[in-house]
Order: C-alpha cells, then sequence, then structure tokens
DNA sequence: ATTATAAACGGACAGTTGTCCACTTGTCAA
DNA sequence: TTGACAAGTGGACAACTGTCCGTTTATAAT
C-alpha cells in the first residue's frame, strides 16, 4: 500500500473515498498474487506477470504497491496482525509469570511465525534492503520511522519484557533497545533462510541456540565465570 | 572473480595461463571502479558504466565478475586478507590470555573492519542474498560451501575462541557453531547498517550491547539470576 | 613461421523493475 | 442532471542486470 489515505474499508476521513473499482482491483490484485505465488514461488513471480493476469496495466498495480515487497506485506497483513494479537494477549494473560519465561515463548512463536511465511517475508526484507541503499544519505533526515510498523510492534514487545526482567532483577540491566534489535535481527527472515538452508541447522536447534544466549546467559548455572578478570 | 584458475598473478597451475591483455584488463577495471565507486558511491553506480569507463565491453566485464558484489569482493579482497591475518595474529599472540578476552577483542576488531568498508560490503552481501533465492531449492544438492570463504574463516575464528572459552570453563557449555552464526549475523553489514542509520546507534553503542551478551552475559555479576526455575 | 585452440572480447538482446503521462471514469457538489 | 476534478488506468519507456554468441587474439605446440 503505498499510501492508504483511507482507513481499511472504512470511511473516508476528509480525504476522498477509495473508488469501488479500485478497490476491487486491489481484491483481484491480491488474489492473484496469491495465485502465482502458490504456483510458482514468490521468488520467481515478477510485477508484470501479476499485472497481466489480474487484466491490469502495470502502472495501476505500481500505483497500488511499490514493489513486490509492498504488496506482499499486504497480503500478510491479516496473518501479521494476528499474530501480534495473539502475542500481546499471551503476554497479558500470562502476566504473572517471570518475564523471561513469557520472553522464551514470545521468541519461540516469532521464530515460528518467521519461519511460517518465510518466502513473503523474506521478499518483504530484500525489498526493504533495496530500498535502503537508494535513500543512502537522506536515511536520517527524511522522516521519522522507516522501520516498519510491523518490526516496531515486535520490538516494542520484546523491549517490553526485557525491560521487565531488567526491573525484577531476573537479569543484569541492559541496553534494552539494542538487545531487542539483536533478537530482531537473529531472528531476521533472510538469516534464519540462512542458517537453516545453507547451515543445516533445525528451527529447534535455532531456538535452543537464541534461549542459551539471551535467556539463559553465556555463563549458565555451574559455570566458573572468571568473565571481565583479565589476567594478561 | 567468476573462477580464477591461475594463481594470483603465479604460474599457471596445468590450465593455461591468465592471458596478458586479460591480466591487464583486470588492474583496469578495478582501478576504474574504484574510481568510480569513491566519486559517486557504490550502489549508483552501473555495471554498464564500469565496463564504459573501462573501455571494455559489459559480456567482458561479466565474464571476470558475475555480479557488482564480485567485483566488491575483489576490489577488498587484499584489504580483507590482511584483516584476517592480522586478526589470527592477535590470536595467536595472546594465546595465554583468556579466551573471553580475545573474543572480546576480535569482536571488536570485525565490528571496525565492516564499519570501515561498509558500501562495498553491503553490495556483497546485498548480492548474495539476490543469488541466494534464485538458487532456491537447489540450496543444499549442488555444492557444498555456498557460504563464501571470508565468513568461513571468520566463522573459524569465532568458533575456535568460543570453543576454547568453554573448554576453560569461562563460559557454560554451547552450540559453539550456531553462536558464532549468530555472531556473524549480529556483526552483518546490513544489521550494522541499519542499526546505525536508522536507529541510531553508535558503533561503541553496539560493541557495548555484544559485549554484554555474548562475554559478559545476561546475568551479570550481581543479577539475582532465578532464570530457568518458572514459578508460573 | 604457422597453425590450432581456448581464452577473451564486445555488443546485441531479453527479462525486470519502476516511472511517466496522456487518457478515462467514478464521485461529489451544485 | 451536469460538470469539475481527483483518483484511477494502462501501456510506452528508460535503466539495469545478466546472457548469448559470433568474432578476435594471445599462447603454445609443431
Amino acid at each position: 500500500m503505498v499510501h492508504d489515505p483511507i482507513v481499511e474499508d472504512g470511511i473516508a476521513s476528509g480525504a476522498r473515498r477509495e473508488r469501488r473499482d479500485a478497490a476491487a482491483h486491489r481484491q483481484r490484485i491480491l488474489a492473484v498474487a496469491r495465485d502465482l505465488f502458490a504456483h510458482a514461488g514468490v521468488a520467481a513471480v515478477t510485477m508484470h506477470q501479476i499485472a497481466r493476469a489480474a487484466g491490469i496495466g502495470q502502472g495501476t498495480l505500481y500505483r497500488r504497491y511499490a514493489n513486490k515487497g509492498d504488496l506482499c506485506r499486504d497480503l500478510m497483513h491479516e496473518h501479521h496482525e494476528r499474530f501480534i494479537i495473539e502475542l500481546r494477549a499471551y503476554v497479558a494473560e500470562a502476566y504473572s509469570a517471570p518475564a523471561l519465561t513469557k520472553l522464551t515463548e514470545v521468541i519461540e512463536r516469532m521464530l515460528h511465525f518467521v519461519n511460517d511465511s518465510m518466502a513473503l517475508l523474506e521478499t518483504v526484507v530484500t525489498t526493504a534492503i533495496l530500498d535502503m541503499d537508494c535513500n543512502e544519505g537522506s536515511a536520517l533526515t527524511d522522516g521519522p520511522p522507516m522501520r516498519h510498523e510491523w518490526f516496531q510492534a515486535q520490538q516494542n514487545l520484546l523491549e517490553g519484557l526485557l525491560r521487565e526482567a531488567v526491573a525484577d532483577g531476573e537479569i543484569a540491566p541492559l541496553d534494552v533497545a539494542y538487545t531487542a534489535d539483536l533478537l530482531l535481527s537473529a531472528m531476521n527472515p533472510l538469516s534464519l533462510h540462512y542458517q537453516q538452508a545453507e547451515r543445516g541447522y533445525s528451527l529447534e536447534r535455532i531456538a535452543a541456540g537464541l534461549r542459551h544466549i539471551f535467556i539463559t546467559g553465556v555463563h549458565g548455572p555451574g559455570a566458573t565465570n572468571p568473565a571481565t578478570a583479565q589476567q594478561g
């Protein structure tokens, strides 16, 4: 959605409402894209194919979606929204559990979420990367949040849990924001794909590895822990 | 280097030697590319431009370099090689220091290395990503090490230090291979760029964050550490 | 020298992405 | 109803990537 002025099939908010035929096109585009993707794989389908299959011009397609990643994002919109809501619900209902327990579960779920929608998410992330080095210099100047709301939501969730863990003394004080970023980059679709496809790690192994570093800690119970005391 | 059959301007190893004019072209290509990159930024320069500026055909350029990332890799070859050698030298000469101390230093240096050659490395990584989703299904079938030797060298270094740290009881036993991967993905040029440009983290902050997670551990000295003991 | 041959060459070409713009059409207000 | 106008439309276009293939040329063997 290159810039949706209307609120999800709702009423116009001052601006003109989305034209009915346009709304129909949007649905057709999504349906057609879903089909093509399922058939040939996300990476193999081109924007031109999608436009032609949907019976519209390329310009029309691009008017709605700036690129394939944008389209994929819309395709996953509901799915992702549901995921985040469930995640928040879990955290809320498990409020009495230790923060680290909740964090473990959240990481596990995020991992599976990414894994389940790998192909679409990879496309989303890839196009985001490609955009990045075009905007190069102007990154800081032209707008606050380039990071998409999706990741922001996940970031917030992780930050909240980390903060809670620190406040409750479950872990030592740390840079909550950066650590959340670190977690997200570890669960990045591209990293995950690479680790599974090229390095042969199972999802369980990855989950265990993350758990060990971010939850258990490198100094597990029983380690001698001479760290930071440097002896020449 | 799409597949260099000869040994770095040395003698032919059974196969024919690289033709002299070809060798000259290679130098010219590298020089021209370096210039153009310095002038306009790596991302903005096209392969066509490079070919034209070097006075050769596009086919000739592509014969030597499969893509821009490949070219960038060659451009950084010596630099990177020197870096790895220095790193190995450091580790060797500090052999009596605790493994975690060495790991800290190595991480710090890798971070700076990536940071110093960001633009080129980003291109290398980006093209690697793009290749990835073309080869899709055949990832596991067609060859053992898609990961480039560069990363393999870094991976080995990190694995060695982690193994040493475990053996010496500095940290609890862990999945050494995956943890090294995790570290590398945290120091990935793209992640690093994003974290600096979009999130505004300084390199020092990133280094500190990594140190805290991977060296100090989430349970720093003084943390109560009730972890893993879940109290529903 | 001559010749065979594989390497190297370079430009045309096909496939993609994303932009542009002249044209059409739905929507709202009068 | 009508008319104005913004939203929507679609296809041509430009730019880039990477491949293909007929031609040239350096090298080594004769």
